[in-house]
DNA sequence: GATCCGTATTGATCCGGATCAATCCCAATG
DNA sequence: CATTGGGATTGATCCGGATCAATACGGATC
């Protein structure tokens, strides 16, 4: 669930098995706007993403906002801790989500199979999350962005006139409050990105990316 | 049987080979100084600390470190991700930890109640490092430094001369690695508590809150 | 005690990204 | 069409924390 700059191939794998037996009810539909859960809310289930982005964030009482993840087709969300769900979860893209009761994460009685591999998934967002700490604790701005577009186009990315690119569903606000920077900070560097012809800005939710090595460099080494 | 591991001599054996003749029931001691686990190590076991405080570590080739998570009694470590560790982990004071093959957390044949309850402190896990993206992306180095000595009391605070008061096994430089500042930016802030009279800095290693509701004010709201 | 050395503190300066402030760009709407 | 309004971009300036640099301290060793 987590975009993070290690493309983690394992994530597209468990899909298929999660999928085969539904621990709960039928798969939910979700249109974007809408929301999922909120922080504080009773966990009765997880969900795995067919199709769709989800957004994660925490507030702070003052306004400021952490993004904490982006959910993409094969993540699950929702996973509880005493009980409870301690982000909001809202609908970026129309969503298709398969829902299992909280009880099968925890117990898995009668499906050990899906029982272990929501298991599993739970393990990855830990890692995942330890990724992400780097990212936020320890990276400039350019290391960021290009960390960011690097990963979602490993995640999401489609070839467009041969080039890897990717749709961005999200606003740059949400990219700002996912990397910790801010709207302006996000705008400008994608901008620096683009007239430095390692990327394209097709439209405002459209990135091409036209010198990958370049941008990894960046990604990794910011220059 | 008591497994210990002195500092240099360990470094090239891992404590998992050594647990496994034990049978892997027993608990593992462990110096300050030695490690336990590096990252890319495979996952045999996971722990959970009895007594002492581990530090979690990832690294940047260029050096660069973020402190993951100090790890104290009650918490569990080494959960794996594709069967592999994904931090270094090293012990700040002397440990004691109790071992539990990685199957426990992962199937749980056997014993119920012990599985779940490794699940649980994943779930706890990921839970508390939701709340440490909101300090590392959002928080000014007064409200991180706050935050981090009032969670720190409120986890392993003692009484001391009327106070809460905690010893901090880590040195600056790791506080910092942990909220993403520098050792100079944690020496200053420290400092300024100290000065506003909101802590007393007893001896490098020891801190006394001795207004507590003022630093929890600075923790959420950085005034 | 004196010396040494690694960590911590303090000071001076710099700079990356935040903040404040205009536009600009569209998509939605009438 | 023209209008409108919210996100995005760009510009100017500011500031918090990094960086560079100089002590200070404290524990270990002899």
């Amino acid at each position: 669930m987590y975009v993070t700059i290690l493309g983690d191939q394992a994530r597209k794998q468990p899909l298929a098995a999660l999928s085969l037996k539904s621990g709960g009810s039928s798969e939910t539909r979700l249109k974007a706007g809408s929301y999922l859960y909120l922080e504080g809310d009773a966990v009765e289930w997880v969900f795995q993403i067919k199709t769709g982005v989800l957004r994660l964030t925490r507030l702070l009482e003052d306004g400021r906002r952490q993004v904490i993840a982006f959910g993409y087709p094969g993540d699950v969300v929702g996973f509880p801790s005493e009980g409870l769900h301690h982000t909001d979860c809202d609908v970026l893209m129309d969503a298709c989500l398969q829902p299992y009761r909280r009880a099968m994460l925890e117990s898995g009685e009668g499906d050990p199979d899906l029982h272990r591999n929501l298991l599993q998934a739970a393990l990855r967002e830990i890692s995942a999350m330890q990724d992400h700490f780097m990212m936020l604790g320890r990276k400039s701005a350019v290391e960021k962005v290009s960390s960011f577009i690097c990963v979602l186009a490993d995640r999401v990315g489609t070839k467009i006139d041969g080039h890897s690119g990717m749709t961005l569903p999200m606003s740059r606000g949400d990219i700002a409050d996912f990397l910790g920077l801010t709207t302006e900070t996000i705008s400008r560097t994608l901008t620096q990105l683009r007239k430095s012809k390692i990327i394209e800005i097709r439209n405002i939710h459209t990135i091409l990316i036209l010198r990958p090595t370049a941008l990894r460099g960046l990604a990794s080494r910011g220059a």
